[in-house]
DNA sequence: GACAGCCGCTCTCGTCATTG
DNA sequence: CAATGACGAGAGCGGCTGTC
C-alpha cells in the first residue's frame, strides 16, 4: 500500500492544499505553517466527515485518475463472454455494431461524467483556496512575481491540470481511436430485449449487491468479478438506452467512488489491465491474428504485437507476411483489378505475397490497410521490404499517388533488449548526457517515469538535496548516470511507478539479495525443478498466496540441523 | 535535384556481478 | 577466465522533409 507524507503543519515548509484521501470526499483545506512549531491548534489536519487525516492534493489525484482510467480501460470492461456467445449464435450479423456500440458505451457506463464533474469540483475548490491576487498571478504566468505564490500551491495547480489532461487525452482517444462511430447501429429489438434480460438476471445474481457485508469474505478476484458485473451493467444499460445506475444499484449504496476505490485496490494488485484496439477486434473477427501465426512458431510464448517489433526482422516479416494472407480481404475489397500503364488491367491476389507480377501496393484499399493498421503499425520502409522493393520511396509515391496520409510517429521504440526507449524532446537538458546539444538523447522509459515521479512527489529541497538527482539551469532534475532503475517483477516493459526501485550504483542493485527469497518460493512448491529440462520452472498449477500465512512461515523457516 | 538538418530504427559496446 | 544477464549509452545508416 502506498503512503503519503502526513499532512502536518509542523513539518510543511510552505502553504500547500490538502485533501481528504477518500475518493469523491470534496473537504479541501489550506494548509499554513505553524508560526511557532510546539503551538497551534490543527497540528494534523482532519476530513471533518471521514476523521481522517488529510493528504496532499497533488500526492492523491494522480491516484484517483489511475484508478478512474483502469476503470474505464480494464479489459473485464468488453462485453462479457456470455452475451458474446449469445450474439455470435442468435444474431450473428449484429456482432460488430453490437461490440462497437458496447465499447462505445463503455466510458459513459463505468462513469466518465462523474470523474469529470469531481475533477471540476477539485480545480474550482483549489483555487476558491487562493486569493484573488494571487490567482492573477497564475493567470499571469512566467516569472511575474514568483514569490506571490508559492512553488507547493503552484505544482499543486500544474497536478491537477496534468491528470486533468490524462483523463481527457484517454477520453479522446477511446472516442478517436478506440471506437468507430460509422459503425454504430441501432440493435434489433430482439437483441435489446436480451440485454434487458441479462442485465435483471446478472443484478439478480450479484454477490456485493446482495449482501455487500460478504465482501471482507471474498479474495480480491472475486470482488473484481462483482463489481465488473456491475460496472456492465452500466455500460448495457446505456447501449439500450438507460441510466447507467439502476434502482439497484442505487439501493446498494454503490456510489461510482467506491467503484474507483476497488479499482483503485485492484490497479495496485495488478488485477486491472488496459484493452486494446487489437483486443476489440479479436472479439469482431474470426481471422487468424498476427499474435496466432508468431503462437503457432513458439507455442510456449505468449507474444503480442511489442513481441513481434522487438524481434528480428527477418522473423517479424515473415510473421506479417503470413498474417496478411489469413486477412479476410473481399470485405476490405470486392475488386482486385487494378489498371498499370503498359501493362493493362492486372488482377491482383492480396492472399499470395507481393511481387513484380502481384504488385498489391498498387492497390489503394490494400495499401492503405496494411499502411493504417494500429497494431502492425508499419513504416514505409517495412512494407517496402514486405513487397520486395528495394526503395522505400516506390511506397511514398504511391501512398501520395492514393492520397493517404503520412502517419504520425512515435516517439518510442522497442529496444531488442527487451526496454522501452524513448527519444527525449530538446528541452531535456541531462547535465551529463551529450552535454554539447549536439546529439538526440535517448532515454529509457522507466528511468523517464522515475525522474517525472521523483519530481512531482518530492519538495524543491528534497531534490536538491536528493544523492541520485542532478539538476539543471531551468529547475529540472535527472537521475545522475551510474544509477540504476530497477524493475521490481523484472518485467522489462512494465514501468508503473510502483514497479520501479531506485538505486545509487549497479553494485547496490545487484545486492537485492533475490536468491533467499527464490529459495522461500522453491520451499513452497512455486518452482519446481524439471529433471527433464535440468532447469527450474514456475509451478503454474499452484499459488502460494491461498495458503494460510502461519502454514507459510512454518514451510520456510530455516532448517534446523542436528 | 541537391542539400541540410532532423529523425526512425537497429545495432553494438561497455559496466558490473555472478556463475561454473 | 569466459560466459551470461541486467542495465546503460550512443553510433550510424539511411529515410523524411523543407528550402533553394
Amino acid at each position: 500500500m502506498k503512503t503519503y507524507s502526513n499532512v502536518s503543519r509542523k513539518t510543511v515548509r510552505e502553504d500547500r492544499i490538502a485533501i481528504c484521501p477518500i475518493f469523491g470526499c470534496e473537504s479541501i483545506k489550506r494548509v499554513k505553517p505553524l508560526k511557532f512549531r510546539f503551538l497551534g491548534f490543527g497540528k494534523y489536519p482532519k476530513c471533518r466527515k471521514h476523521r481522517i487525516p488529510l493528504v496532499y492534493v497533488d500526492e492523491r489525484i494522480g491516484d484517483f485518475v489511475d484508478a478512474a482510467l483502469a476503470c474505464f480501460f480494464d479489459k473485464a470492461g468488453l462485453p462479457p463472454n456470455d452475451l458474446l456467445e449469445y450474439v455470435k449464435s442468435q444474431v450473428p450479423d449484429e456482432i460488430t455494431s453490437f461490440v462497437e456500440g458496447w465499447v462505445y458505451c463503455i466510458t459513459v457506463g463505468r462513469g466518465a461524467p462523474i470523474v469529470s464533474r469531481y475533477m471540476d469540483t477539485i480545480s474550482n475548490t483549489y483555487l476558491k483556496q487562493l486569493t484573488k491576487k494571487q490567482i492573477k498571478a497564475i493567470k499571469r504566468g512566467g516569472t511575474s512575481k514568483p514569490n506571490l505564490v508559492n512553488k507547493a500551491i503552484k505544482s499543486g495547480m500544474d497536478e491537477i491540470t496534468f491528470q486533468y489532461t490524462r483523463v481527457l487525452k484517454h477520453l479522446r482517444a477511446h472516442s478517436e481511436v478506440l471506437t468507430d462511430r460509422q459503425k454504430l447501429q441501432a440493435l434489433s429489438k430482439n437483441l435489446q430485449n436480451y440485454l434487458k434480460e441479462w442485465q435483471k438476471n446478472t443484478l439478480e445474481n450479484n454477490k456485493i449487491i446482495k449482501s455487500p457485508e460478504n465482501r471482507q469474505e471474498m479474495a480480491l478476484e472475486e470482488i473484481k468479478n462483482n463489481y465488473d458485473q456491475i460496472l456492465n451493467i452500466g455500460t448495457c444499460r446505456c447501449l439500450i438506452g438507460l441510466d447507467p445506475e439502476s434502482k439497484e444499484i442505487k439501493k446498494a449504496k454503490l456510489t461510482a467512488f467506491d467503484r474507483f476505490s476497488a479499482y483503485y485496490e485492484f490497479y495496485t494488485e495488478r488485477l486491472a489491465t488496459k484493452f486494446t484496439k487489437l483486443d476489440i477486434e479479436k472479439i469482431c473477427s474470426e481471422n487468424k491474428s498476427v499474435i496466432k501465426v508468431l503462437k503457432s512458431k513458439d507455442s510456449s510464448k505468449e507474444l503480442n504485437y511489442y513481441d513481434i517489433k522487438a524481434s528480428t526482422s527477418s522473423c517479424k516479416l515473415e510473421a506479417i507476411k503470413d498474417y496478411l494472407k489469413s486477412i479476410n480481404w473481399q470485405v476490405i475489397s470486392k475488386n482486385w483489378t487494378i489498371q498499370v500503364k503498359g501493362q493493362g488491367s492486372i488482377t491482383l491476389n492480396p492472399y499470395k505475397s507481393c511481387s513484380n507480377q502481384n504488385p498489391l501496393y498498387k492497390h489503394k484499399k490494400w495499401l492503405e490497410w496494411i499502411y493504417l493498421n494500429e497494431d502492425l503499425n508499419l513504416s514505409d520502409r517495412t512494407i517496402t521490404k514486405i513487397c520486395g522493393l528495394k526503395n522505400h520511396k516506390s511506397i511514398r509515391y504511391w501512398r501520395n499517388k492514393f492520397n493517404i496520409q503520412t502517419k504520425e510517429e512515435s516517439g518510442f521504440y522497442f529496444n531488442p533488449d527487451g526496454y522501452i526507449d524513448l527519444y527525449m524532446p530538446k528541452t531535456y537538458k541531462h547535465p551529463e548526457l551529450n552535454p554539447f546539444g549536439k546529439k538526440r538523447i535517448q532515454r529509457r522509459e522507466h528511468i523517464v517515469k522515475m525522474e517525472n515521479h521523483l519530481m512531482i512527489s518530492s519538495t524543491s529541497r528534497e531534490l536538491d538535496l536528493h544523492p541520485y538527482l542532478i539538476g539543471d539551469d531551468n529547475g529540472m532534475y535527472y537521475i545522475k548516470t551510474g544509477c540504476i532503475v530497477h524493475h521490481i517483477n523484472y518485467r522489462k516493459r512494465d514501468n508503473y511507478i510502483d514497479n520501479l526501485w531506485l538505486y545509487a550504483s549497479n553494485s547496490e542493485h545487484n545486492n537485492t539479495n533475490i536468491n533467499p527469497c527464490l529459495s522461500g518460493l522453491i520451499k513452497l512448491g512455486q518452482i519446481l525443478f524439471s529433471q527433464s529440462n535440468n532447469k527450474y520452472i514456475l509451478n503454474s498449477n499452484f499459488d502460494y498466496r491461498n495458503l494460510e500465512s502461519e502454514q507459510i512461515k512454518e514451510i520456510i523457516k530455516p532448517v534446523e540441523f542436528f
